[in-house]
DNA sequence: CTGTTATCGATAATGATTATAAAATAATAA
DNA sequence: TTATTATTTTATAATCATTATCGATAACAG
């Protein structure tokens, strides 16, 4: 946890960006509910917790600067708000999910399993990779029964 | 086009919706821009040169029923709306997307490419994958030069 | 025709996100 | 240290996409 907060405070002063209290507190939310998919609001909720006096707008604010330092990315789910998920340490494409229709559960995918479909992509359509977005909707094992 | 208005037509009926005037003069819209991801707004400005007197509400109700029937998929590319793009005439699956994060063209792939990465997906995580949501971000043929 | 239901258009309400302004905090210079 | 400047934060107002409401109108059934 602390090796990571450390690398992240890095990232941030590479941009002579500082890591004050505040964003401290939202990185601890983030890194302790990583497995989560938190809207802006979830994490503000979380990081009064720990910290009452922070405002709505300096959550917001830190989310977006830690999405422009890819520390996490922001995905959407179609539900009408935006959530925040860290990226994995040291992966260098964004990981995949798995939605359920029946449950809405969300399950992560880390493997990269697209290597082949994006060389087809860069050959055939000669359009170059920098990252992808993939989400399989469908039943998960539990609501098969 | 008639021929495709008709089946979209019978598929409205088989729920019992109607195909109304403003029903259809939408579903032109989108016929006539089935390259485009346009959003709700969008939509509105195009179907109210055909039918002056068309409300935004009803753009957006129409929408949403055409999202229920699977006539199109409503998508996110990040950018604060939603967009609404036709299905292609039989396709089982929804196309795939190529972002260009120079530029912002959206590029479309019709080819599944993704028959190994479900039976992966199928096998390895007992999740029943019923559809797909797959865009690549990077550099478009032209914006590589 | 007459009552019932579906749909529509105008507009108000909602809710997520962003912008603003003043205060607090940190960094820097004298 | 003290003054100055830049960064960050908080509270709050504004924005903007989308949804809800409601009275009007059209389609439909008997
Ligand atoms: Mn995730
Ligand atoms: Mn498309
Ligand atoms: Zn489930
Ligand atoms: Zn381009």
């Amino acid at each position: 946890m602390e090796h990571r907060i450390d690398r992240i405070k890095k990232q941030l002063h590479a941009q002579s960006y500082k890591l004050t209290p505040q964003r401290e507190a939202t990185v601890r939310v983030l890194l302790e509910r990583e497995e989560d998919h938190l809207s802006a609001e979830d994490v503000y909720l979380l990081v009064k917790e720990k910290a009452p006096e922070i405002g709505l707008a300096t959550v917001y604010r830190t989310l977006e600067l830690l999405s422009e330092l890819k520390v996490v990315d922001k995905i959407n789910f179609g539900d009408g708000v935006s959530r925040y998920d860290l990226r994995k340490e040291g992966a260098a494409h964004f990981h995949h999910h798995l939605v359920c229709m029946e449950c809405g559960s969300v399950e992560e995918i880390v493997d990269d399993l697209l290597e082949d479909v994006e060389k087809i992509v860069e050959n055939d359509w000669g359009f170059q990779v920098k990252d992808h977005r993939l989400t399989f909707h469908g039943i998960c094992r539990d609501c098969q029964k």
